[in-house]
RNA sequence: GGGAGAGUUCCCGAGCGGCCAAAGGGGGCAGACUGUAAAUCUGUUGUCAGUGACUUCGGUGGUUCGAAUCCACCCUCUCCCA
């Protein structure tokens, strides 16, 4: 089965310029460049970004080139029309430094040595651009009232729409012309929210320089009822375990929705689809045991098998009852943290991050929310002796958050 | 540049000069039920302290015994006209 094929059935491919033409290129022996925009506006990648990294890992072992483009132009620019989501202007040495940290990322999928990938940063060819120069070469090439009849603009011209978000496709699409002049790139790839953008790199390729390229989007990891996915209360489900913890990360796939388990399988990890199948007829409570197969594979991908066999163990010890809570996060408290050799169950739940205030943790106790060491903690008064924490007490927050608490 | 309007707690959105820590919804958290799922039901949702105190309603001043609510100036956003 040729790559294409093999992302289309992974639920992968959303839409293509040619499919026709894509599916020959992408199943044929020839190697393609091809290239995925990313925005360096942090310093990890998250769940946001697993699909295109995906994408990127499916067409290297098939003997493609990737380019990862970083946006360092664009966020330099920052958007400041930005209400709704805030676009930080960004320096370009935290751009560098935002780089380098997805590229170390990335590393884990995907090869960048001896050109085997390539990572290229547009601020390189936007950043002097002249204005008249570029209106006349490339801003020709764009109609208005077709760019706002794209349905992305569409929704942001009931909200509002800046002169600077209309310029990101031209911008997109300029970094299409020089990604091919420059490297043969000839195919640009991205969520199926860049479709449009896309388009307009390919026209402008056909316009300028009268050669073919071609597009493909891939579909963006939704929840079974259409929400982002990867978004907590937290926040983000970084890649990175200093900000997301393997534990914490194998914990989110642990918990997807029974409607999403046989899609993130598909699409994020690279177990043969034939398997997958096979985990799809299961339903019910059998569900259940697929997600600690996904939640396995995906941790493995990213932060390495090490970690995801002590994720599992650790999640199985905790849920299982007890046992190793090795991997556990967890608070050493100090002298300084004891009053009479005591800690009141209403500090130690702010002192270790489970409660955000005293009022919350009061609350939690009160509507018998904490455990400790598995017995129900029954009243805000209650109180630890500093001997108690000689093997270490593990707190337990309602079903699922575990805290390991020492002393030293 | 001219005119109109808006800015409230995590979000949306009510809010008579005192009874407003502020309706309602969403979201979050906890409990019950479960499969570490979903749906549902219940409780809870500013901080500190057990009847209370303190800080909040774009910003700064002002009027008042008292202001989210009135006045002035400023900032920001939206809309209409140019």
């Amino acid at each position: 089965m040729g790559v294409f094929d093999e992302l289309r059935a992974r639920g992968l491919i959303a839409q293509c310029t040619d499919e026709g033409k894509v599916r020959e290129l992408l199943n044929g022996g020839k190697p393609v460049a091809f290239y995925i925009g990313f925005d360096p506006t942090a310093d990890s990648l998250h769940v946001g970004h697993f699909v295109a990294i995906m994408l990127l890992a499916h067409l290297q072992r098939a003997g493609h080139i990737p380019i990862a483009l970083f946006g360092g132009g664009t966020g330099m620019i920052g958007d400041p029309s930005g209400k709704t989501d805030m676009r930080k202007m960004l320096t370009r040495e935290d751009i560098d430094h935002n780089i380098a940290c997805f590229r170390r990322q990335m590393s884990r999928l995907v090869d960048f040595e001896n050109g085997k990938a390539h990572i290229v940063n547009n601020a390189d060819w936007l950043c002097n651009l002249n204005y008249i120069e570029f209106l006349r070469d490339v801003g020709v090439h764009f109609s208005v009232n077709r760019m706002l009849s794209a349905e992305c603009y569409k929704q942001r011209l009931e909200r509002g729409l800046s002169f600077f978000e209309l310029n990101y496709m031209i911008m997109q699409s300029y970094d299409f012309l020089v990604l091919r002049r420059k490297y043969g790139c000839i195919m640009q790839l991205g969520g199926d929210d860049q479709w449009s953008n896309i388009i307009g790199g390919v026209e402008l390729n056909r316009r300028m320089d009268d050669r073919e390229s071609y597009g493909m989007t891939v579909k963006l990891l939704l929840t079974s009822d259409g929400r982002k996915m990867g978004k907590t209360e937290g926040g983000a489900v970084w890649l990175d375990p200093n900000k997301t913890s393997p534990y914490e990360f194998y914990q989110y796939w642990r918990n997807v929705d029974d409607a999403d388990v046989i899609n993130c399988l598909k699409m994020l990890t690279f177990m043969p689809v034939p398997q997958i199948e096979e985990y799809a007829q299961k339903n019910g409570g059998e569900l259940n045991a697929v997600k600690e197969v996904l939640a396995h594979e995906v941790t493995k991908l990213i932060h390495g098998a090490d970690e995801a066999d002590k994720a599992q163990a650790a999640a199985r010890a905790l849920f299982g009852g007890g046992g190793d809570a090795a991997n556990t996060p967890s608070t050493s408290l100090g002298g300084a943290d004891f009053t009479d050799g005591k800690v009141s169950i209403l500090d130690l739940l702010v002192k270790t991050g489970l409660a955000p205030s005293k009022g919350e943790a009061r609350r939690l106790v009160q509507q018998g929310g904490v455990r400790a060491d598995g017995a129900q903690v029954t009243s805000i008064d209650f109180a630890f002796a500093r001997e108690q924490f000689a093997e270490g007490v593990l707190l337990k927050k309602g079903k699922k958050v575990f805290h390991k608490v020492t002393a030293e």
